[in-house]
DNA sequence: AATCGATTTAAACAAATGATTAAATCAAAA
DNA sequence: TTTTGATTTAATCATTTGTTTAAATCGATT
């Protein structure tokens, strides 16, 4: 059924800083992010902090990093595996990052959110961008639009399609009177949805 | 052609500050923006900040309110027009949305990123549920989707299709290697092609 | 011109917050 | 047991930042 998407154990006190780190700066962003809350979050002393990490932006930095690599790593694979069809590889990246998101809901907003405020700490993006361009994945694409639009349009539409009602699931909450169990049903349902909406999308291209 | 999308006025001091704190929130979020920052942008002293509007908070509030009023005021009359058609509504809506970001890109994160940060903010959120629960438009849906599914997919692929590229804007630029010029062209394109693919979809449903 | 209230400024205050320090504690090696 | 280095803590520092204060300036009214 569901996937166990791995929550890193915190046995050292390494791990149950960078965890609470994870937590609290995914929540709040950097900024509203204080270290003190962190250590608490953490259960240890603030000076803790500095001693494994330096600083308030280093320990960002990490978390971050981390973060980023989290995207390419559940995708890499389904991008390039050259014996499925586009709407296969569809359904895949649908069912891995509804999952990862539904564990960690708050990571898409976070990721754009600093990613507009501190656009400096984004050479990793390079990555992704290396990633998706270069992949089979985008030479289907390529192949359905060839000519006629963008084929960034149908990365944004799929992308779109996914994760933006995590971006938007305080409104999205309020405005369908949901609690987050009745949201990770909605989820649910747009895993087998998304695809169908996909390929009626793509006969119009 | 392109609708003016109109920019108030900063002809008093009231309305300077203003405009410079919408512009610096909206930019870097109510955390990150420090209110020195919005006096310098309004080229005022910080004093004058919180002469008229006794707190950062307080100005916040008023930004904020003033920000989500822009989304009600502009669909109110097309949510509720009963002699259009919901793909009618739809091309209005996408129309005049990417207009309103065209000219204030911040303005999709900014409010997302604040109703997940600072709940508290958004009884105004209640105006929104409330005007499109009750509207022509919803109706529409309701009758489209009828029994099948939750009519939220609907409102959520329309609002995501629209609003989810301002809100990535610095990775799509990054991935599609674009300038704001050729972004904007991008958003331009989606006019036309979003009520298509909406149309697709609906088809499915 | 004198007055009076609104507006604006420079300066300072107080709290919050990231970071450091020096000492205490602990765990393993000798 | 003693020693030694890593870990942890309490306390403090220094800076940033929201806010306030008291004085200066401006503009209209008398």
């Amino acid at each position: 059924m569901a996937k166990k998407v791995p929550v890193i154990e915190d046995h050292s006190t390494e791990d149950k800083i960078k965890n609470a780190a994870r937590k609290v700066f995914t929540q709040k962003g950097f900024a509203a992010a204080r270290t003190r809350d962190i250590a608490e979050e953490a259960g240890i002393n603030l000076a803790l902090l500095n001693y494994y990490f330096r600083s308030k932006e280093k320990l960002f930095d990490i978390v971050m990093k981390e973060t980023m690599q989290q995207f390419v790593v559940a995708m890499k694979d389904v991008f390039n595996n050259e014996n499925t069809s586009l709407i296969e590889k569809v359904e895949a990246m649908v069912e891995n990052y509804i999952a990862l998101f539904k564990a960690q809901p708050n990571i898409p907003l976070f990721v754009l959110s600093e990613m507009r405020t501190r656009p400096d700490k984004f050479a990793s993006t390079i990555g992704i961008k290396e990633v998706l361009l270069t992949s089979h994945f985008f030479r289907q694409i390529v192949q359905v639009t060839k000519g006629r639009i963008n084929p960034l349009h149908f990365v944004i539409n799929l992308i779109g399609l996914t994760v933006f009602p995590f971006i938007a699931s305080p409104l999205l909450k309020n405005i369908g009177d949901m609690d987050s169990t009745q949201f990770d049903a909605l989820m649910q349902e747009r895993k087998k949805l998304i695809p169908e909406w996909i390929q009626a999308i793509i006969k119009t291209m």
